[in-house]
RNA sequence: GGAGAAAUGGCGGAGUGGUCGAUCGCGGCGGUCUUGAAAACCGUUGUACGGGUAACCGUACCGGGGGUUCGAAUCCCUCUUUCUCCGCCA
């Protein structure tokens, strides 16, 4: 959510910036301007109604406690009308509040200055490309026949348990997860992220502070009787940790590393270019997330991407990094690099990890600020998060690009996490 | 799930209708003293919105929401959370 004084500040600015993202920001920010002023005049006045209110009432006490009753009385009746007045007026302030608020929530973040226009994916920058295209026989087959002819993760039975989407992990398929989420924890605790465990459903609150709700409420599982939601993301519990805090300086930045499963809804577009792993309803990730001084996110958002960048290559899996243009970006995002990895029998890169900086954009819904020593003022933080990594599509391209006639061999720096060394 | 008690500033803890944004203690910050530190002493100490170039001023906030009243931290209703006891339970 963008901040009210910006809009009022920078209003032209926001509407260039916007358009980078392919947003037409004008009526909107007209309506919200007219509203904002709206609200401030009512405020004016309900204000100092109030402080003559307050006066009056102070009065009233005195005149009591000195016994002069028929003063105060007539104190009483001066304010009749004047109570009725406030409430008339603040009555019309909630609507109003209410309206601006939900045309500021409508607002996307501004992409930052150096992210390019563009439509979708055809228009993403590639940063740097890494690792070796492996070479495959004709034989070689894609993940989800590797999977059967292993039998190491069973979909057909997840649909009995659950539904699509939801797969069974088996044998060494289930101890490759397991070692995957251990190995991305781990790395993380080395790069000096403290490891959080959170709850995986959270409440309406959350979701609103990093931006899920209410747009995307339907994009996630809703435990309906208990106003619940499946995280589709640990970023949403471990930022919330942040929510009405206010840190000192000196803390900044934050760092955090979570695992957990992610839940998405994810209606439409199933076929066959989502085939196998490449797209669940459930699925498991490692997040990384960072509270940052916003003089120095941007050193956040390098060092991050060279995280991820250590993951894979760790993995010895081709890589490449893109940095997304305005029209392929999330909503909340200011910045994003994508990761992608490539899966040497669909022959297809694939995406594992997405890495952005949010600036205050969450922040502000999150009303998450920072206090520097010795000043008086709060400012906003900068929120920062990236996959490190998702494990769905990081186990396609290990089974399809490590696949051998022996088996399939497990990257060297997983072994000491997996207990074997092949999967056969 | 049932019965009872409670929720106050960073923390502890007063305050049961009027000058209370809130006594006091701890902590934090600034200072005096000291070669330095500690101790002691003095001062200071939340957030948001609005007005003002600023100094500053106004308003709101005592778990959330609503109500009674000229006036609510204090009374009433409701929700949430925590604690104690009982029940159930990995």
């Amino acid at each position: 959510m963008l901040t009210i004084n910006l809009i009022r500040e920078r209003k032209e600015f926001i509407i260039e910036r916007l358009k980078v993202k392919n947003f037409k920001a004008e009526e909107i920010i007209e309506k919200i301007l007219a509203l904002d002023s709206a609200r401030r005049e009512i405020q004016l006045k309900t204000d100092s109604m109030q402080a003559e209110m307050n006066l009056i009432s102070k009065e009233i006490g005195n005149l009591m406690k000195s016994g002069k009753k028929e003063e105060a009385e007539a104190g009483k009746v001066k304010t009749y009308t004047l109570k009725e007045d406030i409430k008339s007026l603040s009555d019309k302030l909630i609507p109003i509040e209410t309206d601006l608020k939900n045309e500021i929530v409508r607002l996307p973040n501004l992409p930052h200055e150096s992210v390019v226009p563009g439509y979708g994916a055809d228009d993403n920058v590639k940063v740097k490309e890494g690792g070796v295209l492996p070479q495959l026989p004709e034989t070689a087959l894609p993940h989800w026949d590797l999977i059967k002819k292993y039998d190491i993760i069973d979909f057909d039975l997840g649909i009995k348990l659950t539904g699509a989407g939801f797969p069974v992990y088996l044998g060494k398929g289930a101890k490759l997860q397991r070692a995957l989420i251990n190995f991305f924890l781990e790395e993380g605790g080395k790069a000096g992220y403290r490891e959080v465990m959170p709850p995986i459903m959270v409440n309406e609150d959350s979701g609103f502070g990093t931006g899920q709700l209410p747009d995307k409420e339907g994009q996630m599982y809703h435990a309906t009787n208990d106003n619940f939601y499946l995280v589709p993301t640990a970023e949403v519990p471990v930022t919330n940790i942040y929510r009405d805090v206010i840190l000192s300086a000196e803390v900044l930045p934050v760092k955090n590393v979570a695992y957990t499963p992610c839940f998405r809804r994810e209606a439409g577009s199933w076929g066959a270019h989502v085939r196998g792993l490449n797209r669940l309803h459930q699925f498991d990730k490692v997040e990384i997330v960072q509270i940052a001084h916003p003089d120095h996110s941007y050193q956040s958002l390098e060092e991050m991407v060279s995280h991820v960048e250590g993951l894979v290559s760790k993995l010895e899996l081709p890589y490449r990094i893109l940095r997304l243009c305005g029209g392929d970006m999330s909503f909340t995002s200011a910045v994003t690099y994508d990761f992608e990895v490539w899966s040497a029998a669909q022959k297809r890169w694939l995406e594992v990890s997405s890495v952005s900086n949010f600036e205050s954009f969450q922040a502000n819904r999150l009303k998450c600020r920072f206090k520097e020593k010795g000043d008086k003022q709060t400012r906003l933080v900068h929120t920062l998060n990236g996959s490190a990594l998702a494990l769905p599509r990081i186990v396609a391209a290990i089974l399809e690009n490590n696949q051998t006639g022996g088996g399939i061999k497990i990257p060297k720096v997983l072994i000491p996490y997996t207990g074997f060394e092949l999967i056969n």
